[in-house]
DNA sequence: CATGAATGAGTCTTCATTCAT
DNA sequence: GATGAATGAAGACTCATTCAT
């Protein structure tokens, strides 16, 4: 039926990310070329480039979006407890690292973040994780949930590393470790022994 | 002069290797072409197909394990207390990451081992890193120390994860990441949080 | 506003005229796409087809020539001395293209009437300048300033091959080419050797 | 019969250049594939890579080639009288223009040459041709065969620009402009006009 | 053992052009 | 008149691989 021309285009490049997402996470970055990705959604191969500048902008485009949405996501749980909003939050990672983007589109990932960086100055991606934890446990005790001697810092650092550890486990198993019985136990984990001398009340 | 076939055949074969491990770590497989490595020796280009089938071959070829020998240092430090001896290995693990391999070195190891594999039967470096740490608290709960509901499968993962986070948190952080400190605190929190639970008296 | 519809399509059409010459002058015929030219108007690619049928027809439509009023120039000076007809033509020639064109425009100039031409019949740019000598020439031997064997067509060429040899030089020298000290001195040539040996008394 | 690898892969490369010459001349620059090249000479399209490093490269080596040469002309005739130097460095710069370059080709240089330059330190292509005839008019003068007096500067630039202009006329007229024979009564017009006040004796 | 010229399929990207809105 | 999404044919360039020398 009657779509304008804007959501025809928006509908258009959200396929193409679909697709890239999808076969790089099935084949790898180098292995994708343009012309799979528009074939899979049944377009020209030049029509690629009404949408992204190149196939580098393409990652970047679809790296930006579901990590951009944790902060969303934090948001819209920030009145729960602050054990359901990290474990909800770790869910959530693995959630996106393991059903999202797979075990293709991650290692690419991190080939990239890996390399050599010029610009020392910007957060890594890693950085960007104890953040997100950081912010969480804060909360914490701000609110009073955890008591003021919480090591926030080292805490979040247990967290992101854990969280990223699991993700190249998740890799170098070719998908077949499992994530999702995994991340339940570590939310356990975290609940009953990370944060447990921690706790007020 | 005077080296016989098989021994420039040799070290022919291991400059390609080396140079080929070395350009893989600094750019990626899929960036690295055959040319790239046989200029690196000063070769030609088609002498590369007299050591390897095909460039997927070599990559199979580039298969030596200096993580390996930690199982020498475990026998080593086997009569010391099971929390004594997860500190030395961890610390013994950070020392090699840090000090011997460095962050080149480790680039090019996740470069390699995060890509796709055919064996699926072998345990990966990762799962190594496991089985290190089970073999340790497993001792543990052998001799005594630790309680038999120790659950040393997860915790095991869990300490082999956050190493290995570590060790990318180290690498992204161009080496400007205190993985000595961090190291100090992780095995105060392995023995203070982790492990207290489980601690028998 | 208050614009006919023929109205706002004639300034369209001029418009993408004048962006296509500014483009071609700057970046030569095949390295100015469509889109190039109808964003620099502020346009969408498709509407330039209202406008031409197609890129070539474009080429063709580009045919002002700022050049061509010289014989307006003529006019003035018919009455004047062959020599200083001839002086003064050259100077004027000179002026424009130094000081009303600048390197800018006649880069465009060149770029333009160098492309391949359909229509042989028309006289080229060169030839006009030709005929203008010539016509300046001719009118001396016909007054009898000039003697009867005066190599009109060969001394017209010379000239009319100097004047752009020395604009394609004040262009390549982006503007430093210090053209009119060359004037005097080449005009000084014309009297004194080139037209010397058919100077009647 | 046997040729060496060494002769084998120059004449593999002569053989694209000459092909590329003759494409470039008669469709243009841009109008030239480097398939059409390879395929000329009965090759695959990437052994192009073997011998240039991309297109714009060849055109450098097209260019530097027969330009180069002209030095070469001038030390074979540097024992012949001055005006037969001078006559036949202007027949051999118009045999290169018209019989090797042709239309196309010139047309491409033109366009090449007439760019905004980033580097005025270097002479332009048309100084380069003002150096050569004040060569060989400066030798004429301290050979004697010209007068101390003579204008070396001045008519250096007369015929360089002369010549170019010619070359001009010679694109926009597509080719039918006779610059043989315009070659011939140009010499004879340097002789007995241009440099008849200068001669001694 | 080693060379390097040659292959040719494949990649990213551009762009003139069309057409439904 | 104007838009801009879509097309698809080309083009420059790369690279694993082969093979005659």
């Amino acid at each position: 039926m009657g779509l304008t021309r804007k959501e025809q285009a928006a509908r258009s490049r959200q396929k193409l990310l679909d697709a890239a997402c999808e076969l790089i996470r099935k084949n790898g970055y180098d292995a994708t070329s343009i012309s799979d990705i528009t074939q899979a959604c049944g377009m020209s191969p030049g029509n690629f480039y009404n949408y992204f500048k190149s196939k580098e902008d393409l990652i970047l485009a679809i790296e930006r979006e579901p990590y951009d949405s944790f902060f969303d996501e934090l948001e819209k749980i920030s009145d729960q407890a602050t054990i359901n909003q990290l474990c909800n939050y770790i869910k959530y990672y693995v959630d996106i690292a393991v059903n999202k983007f797979g075990v293709g589109y991650n290692r690419q990932w991190y080939a990239q973040h890996m390399r050599p960086r010029e610009d020392l100055e910007k957060p890594t991606k890693l950085e960007i994780t104890i953040n997100e934890c950081r912010q969480i446990l804060t909360h914490g005790v701000q609110s009073g949930e955890l008591a003021h001697n919480t090591p926030v810092e080292d805490l979040s650092e247990y967290i992101a590393f854990e969280l990223h550890g699991m993700n190249i486990c998740h890799i170098m198993s070719e998908g077949t470790f499992d994530a999702m019985a995994w991340t339940d136990k570590y939310c356990a984990y975290v609940e009953n022994v990370m944060l447990k001398p921690y706790f007020v009340h």
